[in-house]
This record gives structure tokens, C-alpha cells and sequence, in this order.
DNA sequence: GAGTTTGAAACT
DNA sequence: CAGTTTCAAACTC
């Protein structure tokens, strides 16, 4: 490419060419120009045409692709504009670097989050630059990621993760076929991809080392000044490997001070994710690269829950999760469509994968590492599916690393449905897919659960034989930590799980070997059978795998209700028709979601303890004493909420739905469902929105309480100008869906993290949507 | 662990 | 859309 002359160009650079960076840049090979092209491509590469997942929600889907194509679009303007922008995109690059460097800096610091900067960046470039976009996107990934429960925010982060190694390995991006959640975690590091195009550059040995070392100067600006220093001086050595050496050595020493920045210079000196990637909890410096490199992604995404950035390993597992989830419901989705080999490409990928996930649980002592394997399976998110779910894994997998150190989780959750969802979620399905990608990796046997390998890892719990034995430990396992229920089992007989009926496939997620059911096709090698049972039965409704309980607070922002509705208001999107249980028993699916029956219930006899259909909202909690604890708790914010809700409603009798946000139009997407508080697994893959759950329930009392593995909008968080945080899709009926990532943060029980949530939110809210208009 | 109850999902 | 059947979870013993 031909590097246009700079006399011609004339702006803004002059000002900077004084600047020392602008003259690295000059100096800089004639590969510069290059560079860009080959960052578009990259990102092109990686584009995300984003497969149907299995588990996959259309309204996802149709969120997910509008926001690839968007990308698409502006990457190719790139293109076109050719060599001649080069030098501007040089100069861009430089701006973004630091940009992103800084937006890093101000998601390692919540409170600092300001949309401002990059707002006002965005608008002194031109969109031709693609980090501009990146940076802009940036937002949504923590929305999303926000959003979806576990689905999935955090999956995002992983994959964020996932996505660095990409570029370093041809082809890999083709097999990670990112999902939203995914593409979220990847706009999520943008600050990252500049460095991670760099890599690919760079695939020449030394070339483009230069670079490497210039842009990481740029990004140490941020950084300690001594180390920018260093930098420069390195780049007054000689050969390009020499340089790269001690670029390296430098960061090493500087790597111990330098947390989130540093993670991303390392993964560029060390020119591969790979390294880190394959070595995440063995090593203790690889661990805390990993680690880092999680925690910026965190930072970036979630970078509102403080919890999860005081808890580097907190962090850094709910993002495996999730990543994981979401990661394989894409491959999944990627190898029925493209048969072509991904397959090999990322199997180094997916073994990374895999090995940061039972490396992961390494990490922290799991007790329930078969919760969590589930929820990693099951994912998805769930979740941003059964994001509820995909909380509850993650949620438990959290409870447990933080075990000890904090006790105040937000355990406010998400999912997942989980997950996250979430809630597809979910992380079970997500390992399932990787064995039908990867036969040869983990695969148990064709027809075998695919989450087997999960189970091994996770743990031996899981390994129960009798069904009801299995369902009786996965009950205590995961009610305890609450909502374990996301990983529960299947039991079915004759549906072959492939119906509703089948928790497993509700979740969107696949049956595991813990599962008891019986000619189960609801596996990885039947693909197709589930695929398209799934879209019959959304093809008859819509909203099938939508979570059954939504909170209202988060289509609320959207739609423009009114702020009266809490976050905690949530209820079951068809209502119940109890008839003898009285909504006091798990028969019961409000109850069972932890939430209020509303109008829309056709119950008979109404106790429910949450909320009652006539609106006498909590009396419930009289009734049961003694389960109160976390029941009381969520009924006491049901009652704020029904309070409000039920103001409303006795207004507006007839929209007493509205509380629900599918009465309001969804716009969430529907994660993984959650009707039993257990499903948000896996849908958070679908959704891919499983952003950051928080863990919806940390520790309840009783099993029924569990609650609230609903998906709950993590929209609910309020303040922000980002009403649409969670990720939004509009449902066919123009209804808006909770995902249950977004659910996490809204779980009552989880208040605080709810709240924290809504902190750090704050920062990218402009920019979703502005992003989603854009498309 | 077997059997019953329950209500959602599916079917007509 | 309503009624009935099927199904599997929840629950009881």
C-alpha cells in the first residue's frame, strides 16, 4: 500500500506530529498503512456472522446480527477508503489506543466511567475509523453483558478473552463465530484490538514490532510514566526482536504494578493468547495474566460491579462461564451452517477454552463445581438464556471463590438465564457444542452428553446415578447457593427433550449425563432434531423460550414507563392457573420464579407469598414466616415494587400487566428462560446477552425460595442514560423481553448488586444506543 | 423409592 | 379459544 504523502495531508495530525508518539509513528514502517487494512480485515474475519444457535432466541438473533452487520458496514467503509486514509487511520489508531487505554483506565474505576470521552471522540473522528466504532460499541458490551445474567455480560468478557487469541491463530476466527455476547466482549476490549491487530500484523517475526512497541507506549501514557519511558527507549534499540525482548522484559517488570494495561501489552508482546490462554490457573504468572486480562474485560464490561472488580477470580471465573456458554452455542450454531472446518482452527482455541475452564474451577475451591458446571454447560443464558441460570452458576461458582472474602456479592442476579442466563446462559449446552465440534477434544462418546467432560471437571457430584437422587443433590447443591435449579437435571420420559416440558431444553441447553431422561435427543449430535423443534415451538410461540418472569423495571426505562416500576417488580410473563397449590408451592410458576402473581394469573386462591393476584402484595409473607428469609426479603421488595405496580394497576386496571414487560414491549431479549427458576441456563448463549450476571441468589433459605433464577433485566438499573442497557430485541409482538441477564441485577434479593451495577452502567449508556440506531 | 399431586405444555 | 390430554416436576409418604 502506498503510504500517502503527508504533506497532502493536512489537519489535525500537524499537531501531534510534534509529539513523540507521532514521531515513532512516522518512523514507523511502511507496514503502517497495512495495518489497518489488515485491522479491517481482521475484524471481518472475525465478523461475526453469527450462526443460529441452537438455543438460540430469534430475537437475539435478530439483535445480534443487525449490531454484526452494523460493524460489517463500517469496517468495510474503512476498506474503501483505502490507503489513502491510512495515515488518518494511523493517527486514529493512535487516538483510540489511547482512548481505549483510557477507557480502560476509567473501567478499572467505575466511578470515573464517563461516556463523555468517548462520546467526543466518537465525534471528532470520523466513523471511518473502526476503533471509533469498537469504542462505541464498547458500551453496548457492558450493557449487554450487563443485561444478560450471566447469559451473559460475562460471557462476553470471556469472550472477549477467546477473541484475543484470534488473532493470533488464522482461521480461529472463523471457528469463533461470536456471538452477541461474544461481539460485546470483543467491542468490550476494543481497547485491545488494536493491539490484537497489531499481533496479526505482526505475524512476521519481527515486523510490525515497531508497532507493537509504539502502540503499547501509547497505551503505557496511560500508564506510569516511567514505563512509557522505558518503551521509547526500547524503540531506540536496535533490531525489531531485540526490541520486541525487551518490550517484553520491561512489561514483565512492570506487569506486576500494571494490572488491566498491562494484561493487554503482555497478550501483545507475547504476540499469542495463546500462552496465557492455555495457562490460566496452572502458572502462577500465567494465572494472573489470565486473570488480568479477565479482569479488564470485566473492567470493560462490567466494569459497574465493583464485587466483581474487587474479586479478580471472581471475576474471572463468571466470565469463563459465560464466555463458555455463549461461545459454544455460536460453534454450535457456526458448524451446522458452515460445515466447514472451523473446527480445526479452534480446537486449539476450544482446548484453551476448556482448560481455562477446569483450570478456572482450579482456581477456587468449588463446592458446587457441579452447579457451576452446569451453568457453565448449560450456559448459557441463558445466559443471556436462562440467564437466570446462568446467574445461579455463576453465582454459585462466585459464592464460593469469594467465599470468605465477601459476603455481600451481589448477589443480585442475573440470568444467565443465565444465563443468563441466560438465561441459555447455559454453560451446559456450550460444552456440548464444543464436543460436536471437537469430537477429538473432549468428546465422551457421540451421543453422550457432551457435558460429560464437564461433569468430570466440575465435579463428581454431579455424578449421581439415581434420578431422584440426582435431583434430590442437585436441589440441595443448588438451592442452597440458590437457584441451583439452572443445573438441574431432566427426568424425562417421553418427550424426549425435546418439549417444553423438558427443563433441559426449555433452558436451552442440552440434557447432560446427569440427566435420567430417556431417548433424549435434546444432545449436541442431534442438533438439527433440536434446532428445529425449537423453531416449531416459537414458530407457535414466539416467546416459548422467553424467560417466564420478567421484570418489568428493565422494559420500563425503555418504553418509557414510568420509573415507578422498581427493578424489583417482576412477574411471570403468562401469569399462573393454580388451582389447589394456592401459589405457595413450586407448582406454582410464579412462586416458583420468586415472583408476585399478577392480573394476568388466572389462579384460584392466591397466596402467593411474593404478591398476591389481587394485589395484596406481600401479606404472603405473614404466611410464611419462617421461609422469609430471602422470601421475605424479595417480598418485601416485591412489595416496594408491587406497591408501586400496584398503584398502577388499581389506576389502570387493565394494564396491570404492564407490569410485566412483556406486556410493555420487550425489547430484552428473552434469555433463557427461567420459568422454574432453573432454566435460565442456556439461553444466554442464544441470547449471548448473558452478560454479567451477578449471581441472582446468593444464599436462601429455603429451597422453594429459591427464586428468582428469573431473568430479570439488568436494565433495571435505572440511572442510566442506557435505558436499553440489556440488550433489547423486540419480540415479535413488539413486547419487550427481560433477558435474564439483565434479570441478575434486578433480582431483588441482589439488591446491592443491582446497585452497584447501576454505578458503573452509567459510564457507556449513551453510546448503546446510539449504536443500535446507527444500525 | 414409589406413588400422588399439580399445573404447564401440547393437542384437539 | 376452550377443553382435554400429556407430561414431568414437585411433593408426599
Amino acid at each position: 500500500m502506498d503510504t500517502p504523502d503527508r504533506s497532502k495531508i493536512n489537519t489535525p495530525l500537524s499537531q501531534f506530529e510534534d509529539s513523540p508518539v507521532f514521531n515513532y509513528i512516522s518512523n514507523l514502517s511502511p507496514i503502517e498503512p497495512v495495518k489497518s487494512v489488515h485491522i479491517t480485515q481482521t475484524f471481518n474475519s472475525l465478523s461475526f456472522s453469527s450462526p443460529p444457535s441452537v438455543f438460540t432466541s430469534p430475537h437475539v438473533n435478530c439483535h445480534r446480527e443487525s449490531r454484526f452487520l452494523r460493524r460489517h458496514n463500517l469496517l468495510d467503509a474503512s476498506k474503501a477508503k483505502g490507503s489513502s486514509e491510512d495515515i488518518n487511520n494511523v493517527y486514529s489508531r493512535e487516538k483510540t489506543l489511547a482512548d481505549s487505554t483510557q477507557l480502560c483506565h476509567e473501567s478499572s474505576e467505575p466511578q470515573e466511567n464517563t461516556n463523555p470521552n468517548i462520546s467526543v471522540r466518537d465525534a471528532s473522528n470520523e466513523p471511518r475509523d473502526e476503533n471509533p466504532n469498537i469504542s462505541i460499541e464498547v458500551p453496548q458490551g457492558l450493557k449487554y453483558n450487563l443485561a444478560s445474567p450471566g447469559y451473559e455480560p460475562v460471557i462476553c468478557a470471556d469472550e472477549a478473552d477467546s477473541l484475543l487469541e484470534l488473532p493470533g491463530k488464522p482461521g480461529s476466527d472463523v471457528a469463533y463465530v461470536p456471538d452477541d455476547s461474544e461481539k460485546d466482549s470483543i467491542e468490550g476490549e476494543m481497547h485491545i484490538p488494536g493491539l490484537c491487530q497489531n499481533e496479526e500484523k505482526v505475524e512476521g517475526p519481527d515486523c510490525g514490532v515497531d508497532d507493537l512497541i509504539a502502540e503499547a507506549s501509547d497505551l503505557l501514557m496511560f500508564s506510569p510514566p516511567n514505563m512509557t519511558e522505558a518503551l521509547k527507549d526500547i524503540n531506540k534499540q536496535l533490531s525489531p526482536s531485540t526490541k520486541l525482548t525487551n518490550f517484553r522484559t520491561l512489561l514483565g517488570q512492570s506487569a506486576t504494578n500494571e494490572g488491566q494495561q498491562m494484561h493487554i501489552v503482555d497478550t501483545v508482546a507475547s504476540g499469542s493468547e495463546h500462552e496465557i490462554e492455555n495457562h490460566p490457573c496452572e502458572s502462577g504468572a500465567a494465572t494472573d495474566t489470565v486473570q488480568r486480562q479477565d479482569n479488564h474485560t470485566n473492567v470493560a464490561l462490567v466494569a459497574n460491579n465493583p464485587m466483581e472488580k474487587v474479586d479478580d477470580k471472581l471475576v474471572y471465573v463468571t466470565h469463563r462461564g459465560i464466555r463458555r456458554r455463549c461461545l459454544d452455542f455460536e460453534m454450535a450454531s457456526v458448524q451446522r451452517k458452515n460445515l466447514d472446518g472451523k473446527s480445526n482452527t479452534n480446537s486449539s482455541t476450544e482446548k484453551s477454552d476448556e482448560m481455562d475452564v477446569s483450570k478456572g474451577k482450579q482456581l477456587v475451591p468449588i463446592k458446587h463445581s457441579g452447579d457451576s458446571r452446569k451453568c457453565v454447560l448449560p450456559g448459557i443464558g441463558l445466559h443471556l438464556n436462562a440467564l437466570a441460570s446462568l446467574n445461579d452458576c455463576k453465582n454459585i461458582k462466585i459464592e464460593t471463590l469469594i467465599s470468605g472474602r465477601q459476603t455481600n456479592l451481589p448477589s443480585s442476579s442475573s440470568s444467565l438465564q443465565l444465563s443468563a442466563s441466560q438465561d441459555h446462559q447455559l454453560s451446559l449446552v456450550p460444552i456440548s457444542v464444543e464436543k460436536d465440534l471437537e469430537p477429538s477434544e473432549n468428546e465422551v462418546q457421540p451421543g453422550e452428553d457432551c457435558t460429560q467432560p464437564l461433569v468430570h471437571m466440575a465435579g463428581e457430584d454431579l455424578q449421581q446415578n439415581s434420578p431422584k437422587k440426582k435431583r434430590q443433590i442437585y436441589r440441595r447443591r443448588l438451592e442452597p447457593d440458590g437457584e441451583g435449579e439452572s443445573c438441574k437435571r431432566c427426568n424425562c420420559k417421553k418427550s424426549k427433550c425435546l418439549k417444553l416440558y423438558c427443563e433441559c431444553f426449555a433452558a436451552g441447553v442440552y440434557c447432560i449425563e446427569p440427566c435420567s431422561c430417556r431417548d433424549c435427543f435434546n444432545k449436541p449430535i442431534h442438533v438439527d432434531t433440536v434446532l428445529q423443534t425449537r423453531q416449531q415451538i416459537e414458530s407457535r410461540n414466539p416467546l416459548a423460550f422467553a424467560p417466564k418472569v420478567i421484570r418489568s423495571s428493565d422494559s420500563v426505562p425503555e418504553i418509557g414507563d414510568d420509573p415507578n416500576k422498581t427493578p424489583a417488580s417482576a412477574r411471570h410473563k403468562r401469569g399462573c392457573n393454580c388451582k389447589k397449590s394456592s401459589c405457595l408451592k413450586k407448582y406454582c410458576e410464579c412462586y416458583q420464579g420468586g415472583v408476585g402473581c399478577s392480573i394476568s394469573c388466572r389462579c384460584e386462591g392466591c397466596k402467593n407469598t411474593y404478591g398476591r393476584k389481587d394485589g395484596s402484595v406481600l401479606s404472603g409473607i405473614e404466611a410464611k414466616p419462617e421461609e422469609e428469609t430471602e422470601a421475605g426479603e424479595k417480598a418485601v421488595m416485591e412489595n416496594a415494587s408491587h406497591k408501586t405496580e400496584t398503584q398502577n394497576t388499581e389506576e389502570h386496571p387493565d394494564h396491570a400487566l404492564p407490569t410485566t414487560p412483556l406486556r410493555l414491549s420487550r425489547s430484552l431479549i428473552p434469555l433463557p428462560f427461567s420459568s422454574k427458576g432453573k432454566p435460565p441456563r442456556s439461553f444466554v448463549t442464544t441470547i449471548s446477552s448473558s452478560g454479567l450476571f451477578v449471581s441472582q441468589k446468593l444464599g436462601k433459605s429455603s429451597a422453594p425460595r429459591s427464586q428468582p433464577k428469573f431473568e430479570m433485566p439488568v436494565q433495571t438499573i435505572p440511572d442510566d442514560d442506557s435505558p436499553v442497557t440489556c440488550i433489547k430485541t423486540s419480540s415479535p409482538n413488539g413486547k419487550r423481553i427481560s433477558s435474564p441477564n439483565c434479570d441478575v441485577g434486578s433480582s431483588p434479593t441482589r439488591r446491592g448488586g443491582r446497585k452497584l451495577i447501576l454505578q458503573s452502567i452509567p459510564s457507556f449508556p449513551s453510546l448503546t444506543p446510539h449504536n443500535l440506531r446507527s444500525d
